[in-house]
DNA sequence: GTGCGGCCTCCCGCTACGTGAGGGTCAACC
DNA sequence: GGTTGACCCTCACGTAGCGGGAGGCCGCAC
């Protein structure tokens, strides 16, 4: 059982030395080895390989490929659905192109030559929507959100394993403001909102006070995000959200 | 007038890195510089860039959008044709792969999973064509077609100069056997047909014989080869056909 | 005349591989 | 059991298409 790097190869349409690549980044390793060194992939190994050249099509870093693969609680079906989000966009764009295209031979046929701006803006148009909205269009995510995919991208292991203390100590420390029977919007909970505030920024993107609102807004709403504060104590996750709305609201008072 | 570097780029939507990069590799040089070495580019410049950025949205390596840019005989107007039958194949291409991803989700929420073929048979199908028939959905045209692109492409002013006088001593020599009366099917016609495949696979590509009689039909279907024969003498082009015809037939029986 | 923005030319860095070099591995076939 | 040929391994350097600075000249305003 098992694909080696020719069979997986051939089968997906790339060359070896691109899976010998994707192996080096560690974006796609074969699951197991054989004693002799061999590659040997599995199933899982080729669906995740499935992922990486559809996003790779759509001309996605593999850097960025990597991150998005391995982000928690994504799954096959919500990598499906956005990707064919992302190929509608596509198909989008390429006929708005080919319809400047039509405009295009059609002023040439009659003789007229296009201005400098008319050359680029008639069909050069996608460039702008390109830049402006590129991660947008993307993610139907913020600016801050690809930051953070960015820079997270680029964390070492140790990074990652004092980016977590770092958390843990803060929410240990809303665990306790909050069994001890601090209010949510009293000094000391307000504190420590900022200090979350000031983690995020250091560690993922340039937090807001919006943004930090909606990020604990999120967190009641989302069941990930709660399954990491309910455990400390039940009722944690409101009561962080109520001390980071009311840290926002008295610092932009 | 003409535009420097700076209101090219912020038109065109690339930067000036961009330019200066086309420049160095030749691909888009601007008409004139100033007296102080500033570049100057012209509305013909722009236009060049206009179909360049196309070509490269398209994912053509730069190297072979100069090639078919600089190709003799190629006006705007057959460039935007091109363009825009190479955006319908593009958009059937994606279409397709929507189409793959819908089944693939089909089969994700009935719990089916897919085995390893159909992995990348049903949605990566589109690999096989991107390499069997790469030229040919890029071009209409042959491997071959493209293997000429490239070589001739490579050519310096000397290769060229050589070229077309050994191309001009053949079809002297194919002039002087027509209006010496020798039959197209005979010896010394054939023997020039070959010495003109030869020439070919010398400078272009590997010329088969039955790409050979493609050619030969060609010269005589299109108005622009015949124009290069045809001067010569009356009725050359298709002498020039038959013999080839003859060659073919007889080297391959 | 002194900024300040724009332009110039190197030149090094990055991504996503291509392309060998040099050398083990494995199944088959004699 | 030896050899052959297809396949595998790990370096390691090369390439395309730029990004992004360094160091320095140009040109126009104040």
């Amino acid at each position: 059982m098992g694909y080696s790097v020719g069979q997986v190869a051939r089968l997906a349409g790339v060359t070896v030395r691109t899976l010998h690549h994707y192996d080096e980044i560690g974006l796609m390793s074969p699951g197991q080895r054989t004693a002799s060194g061999y590659r040997r992939y599995t199933d899982a190994d080729l669906e995740r390989l499935q992922h990486v050249l559809f996003y790779r099509e759509l001309g996605f870093p593999l850097e960025e490929i990597a991150v998005i693969l391995d982000e928690p609680g994504s799954d096959t079906l919500t990598h499906l659905k956005r990707q064919h989000e992302l190929l509608n966009r596509r198909i989008g764009r390429l006929r708005e192109m080919a319809a400047a295209v039509e405009r295009a031979m059609e002023a040439n046929t009659m003789g007229i030559s296009l201005t400098p701006e008319e050359r680029f803006e008639i069909f050069g148009d996608f460039r702008p929507e390109e830049h402006e909205a590129e991660a947008e269009e993307r993610w139907g995510g913020t600016e801050a959100f690809e930051q953070s995919r960015r820079r997270m991208g680029k964390m070492t292991k140790d990074d990652w394993a004092r980016f977590a203390a770092e958390a843990a100590r803060t929410t240990e420390a809303f665990a306790e403001a909050f069994t001890g029977g601090l209010p949510a919007d009293g000094e000391r909970a307000m504190e420590l909102a900022e200090e979350h505030r000031a983690h995020i920024t250091r560690w993922c993107y340039d937090c807001t006070y919006e943004i930090h609102r909606g990020l604990g807004d999120m967190y009641v709403a989302d069941a990930r995000f709660a399954a990491n504060y309910e455990p400390h104590a039940a009722g944690l996750t409101q009561y962080i959200r109520d001390a980071i709305h009311a840290n926002a609201d008295r610092a932009e008072s």
